[in-house]
RNA sequence: GCGCCCGUAGUUCAGCUGGAUAGAAUAUCGGUCUCCGACACCGAAGGUCACAGGUUCGAAUCCUGUCGGGCGCGCCA
């Protein structure tokens, strides 16, 4: 509907020009706007003050010469200038009409589009580290990242959705030494649990698993693993320092093959458990994509040797860095330490670089508002290994934290106690729908108060319930035609949707059309939010207008039309809450 | 100290990328079930868009500064 005033009004603009009245470019986007005030028509363009000045000429009348221009459509009933120069034009109530059949038509294509046939986008997000399961914090990102790629694939993109799993590196080594020294406790052994360590329950899960297969083969005597290791935090040395020495004593103790079987049985056992609740949260992947093999494949030194080859990294106090602030970098980052191991930047580097050498059009990451910091480096990195044009393919997106509450109380947290709600749990409590919902409710960029009191609760103050309620009362009237025996025709309705000329009918309609605008701008956007209100909307269209009229009425065309019209509304309810992730049921 | 994000009704948030009288929900107050599900509807009240400048036909939106809140500033990942 909108694209097809763009077209008038283009048509108008270009007649104007093609008569001299105009003696500049055209722009090529014109904007019409949903006028929010019924009373300004269904849309408003702005373009006659928007050309008022290159025109030289005043706005009305610019939109004067505009409207006398613009070609006759049978879809819009009138054309009237406003306001300051705004040309505000009214549809017939034919052209809403005839949405209900597109929408019956399309079913559960309505809404999707193919604006991005053709192209590629890669979507990356949670990508926790599989060092314990997922908890709240990583909820946001899933449900974010989740909604995003199926609203990208839903306007035409091919959408690659990926985990990167970071299975190398320092975190995983204190978590599979942290599983050995819960193993050698069940073993009999006593110690002193290091403070840095992993403490969550699931360690001491996985340590019973390898205490039952293995029995003590692996057990060493606590003071032998202890000795020579300086002294913890609490005992007044370096948390860091503490673990570091114990992961060496692990795996010079054990043998690196040994140490694997602790290491790998954490890593498996874990990632096993996060794509489990992933899926349970209506979270599936494409692609699991492994640091390990990113590095062991030699893509880690390849990239070192690419930026070392082009000049952007130096020597420096035994550690190699890479010159970022030649790209906008606050500072130089070091890439190899001076023990030789190279930093999670390095790997991330390649990680980068390989993900644009595999041909997407789009590359988007979703991270933690917390790694903000971090872009500019990665990004500094793209730049001094390729050109500007691949880095502009990245496109990073910060989702802030969500406090959770709880009766009016913020519920505490952190990972490395132990002591955090996990994504999991939070499902138990509140459902998967309420947890999907309400994680996508807001902005992403926005930080986000999450009410768990509200999203459980069955009541109007409850969007989601409020949404759904809607489709399920549509269900329920559908039943209710059945149990009374009459009988629904759908061609009929279509064919009496003339008889729909109710104010309420006419605000429901102008919704359902106003669908695909929503998803396309909520799709290319990234903002699922914006869906989430729309729905809102429509459910309170379908409310108020079941609260005014009788769908099941005597006279049978009109019947007929109602009818029709409200499984229209229930479609698009259902196409929009599918897209969000949540279930449209039909009784509740 | 520097960088990024945020500041809109008592509260939680929208505000269509610069448009017309800033909107919902919730809380408060008052109405609506003999009726397709009251898990709903209708109405009232509620605002210095943090503050001060600037840009222009026009600013909650863009720019600068101030204040306030969150996060980040390792040879950690």
């Amino acid at each position: 509907m909108k694209s097809h005033l763009q077209e008038l009004v283009k048509a108008a603009l270009h007649d104007l020009h093609s008569a001299g009245v105009f003696d500049f470019e055209l722009p090529d986007n014109i904007i019409i706007e949903r006028a929010r005030d019924r009373s300004h028509g269904d849309f408003a363009c702005n373009i006659a003050m928007v050309l008022a000045k290159p025109a030289r000429s005043k706005p009305r009348d610019l939109a004067e010469k505009i409207v006398a221009h613009l070609p006759a459509s049978e879809h819009v009933a009138r054309v009237e200038i406003a306001g300051p120069g705004f040309i505000n034009i009214t549809m017939t109530p034919a052209a809403y009409h005839a949405v209900v059949g597109e929408v019956l038509e399309a079913g559960e294509a309505y809404g999707r589009s193919d604006i991005g046939a053709g192209k590629r986008v890669q979507v990356e997000f949670v990508s926790a580290n599989p060092t314990g399961p997922l908890h709240v914090g990583h909820g946001r990102g899933a449900a974010y990242g989740a909604t995003v790629s199926d609203l990208l694939a839903a306007v035409g993109f091919q959408v690659h959705r990926e985990y990167y799993v970071n299975d190398a590196g320092r975190q995983m080594d204190i978590l599979g030494t942290s599983v050995w020294l819960r193993y050698l406790e069940l073993a009999g052994e006593k110690l002193t649990f290091p403070s840095n360590g992993y403490k969550g329950d699931y360690v001491w899960d996985i340590a019973a698993d390898l205490h039952r297969e293995h029995a003590d083969t692996y057990r060493q005597p606590s003071s032998e693993v202890f000795n020579g290791i300086p002294v913890d935090e609490p005992a007044g040395g370096d948390k860091e320092v503490h673990i570091d020495a114990l992961i060496m004593k692990a795996k010079s103790m054990l043998g690196e093959a040994n140490y694997l079987i602790f290491f790998d049985k954490a890593l498996e056992v874990i990632l096993a458990d996060i794509r489990k609740d992933l899926e349970a949260f209506g979270v599936v992947y494409d692609e699991w994509y492994r640091e390990r093999e990113l590095v062991s494949s030699g893509k880690v030194d390849e990239a070192i040797e690419q930026l070392t080859q082009s000049g952007h990294i130096y020597e420096e106090k035994g550690a190699l860095w890479f010159r970022s602030t030649d790209f906008g970098d606050e500072k130089d980052r070091v890439v190899v330490r001076d023990n030789g191991v190279k930093t999670y930047f390095a790997s991330d580097i390649a990680y980068h670089w390989h993900k644009l050498d595999r041909g997407f059009d789009r590359v988007i990451d979703v991270w933690g508002s917390d790694h903000h910091g971090y872009v500019p480096r990665v990004k500094a990195a793209l730049t001094a290994m390729g050109d500007k044009e691949d880095t502009d393919k990245l496109d990073v997106l910060l989702v802030q934290f969500a406090s959770l509450y709880r009766g009016g109380e913020k519920v505490q947290m952190s990972t490395r106690s132990g002591s955090f709600v996990t994504l999991r749990e939070l499902c138990q409590e509140i459902g998967n729908d309420a947890a999907r919902f309400f994680y996508v409710m807001r902005k992403c960029e926005q930080h986000m108060d999450f009410d768990l009191d509200l999203a459980k609760s069955q009541s109007n103050d409850n969007p989601m319930y409020y949404i759904q309620y809607a489709h399920a009362r549509v269900c329920s009237v559908l039943r209710q035609m059945d149990e009374k025996g009459l009988s629904h025709n759908r061609n009929s309705g279509l064919n009496s949707l003339q008889l729909l000329e109710e104010q309420h009918e006419l605000d429901l309609l102008s919704n359902l059309s106003r669908y695909p605008e929503v998803v396309e701008a909520a799709a290319l956007n990234h903002e699922p939010h914006q869906l989430a209100h729309y729905l809102r909307d429509l459910a309170n269209d379908f409310h108020t207008y079941y609260n005014a009229h009788q769908f099941l009425v005597d006279n049978g065309g009109l019947r007929d039309a109602r009818i029709t019209l409200i499984q229209a509304a229930r479609q698009v309810i259902a196409n929009g809450l599918g897209l969000l992730g949540v279930s449209a049921p039909e009784s509740m």
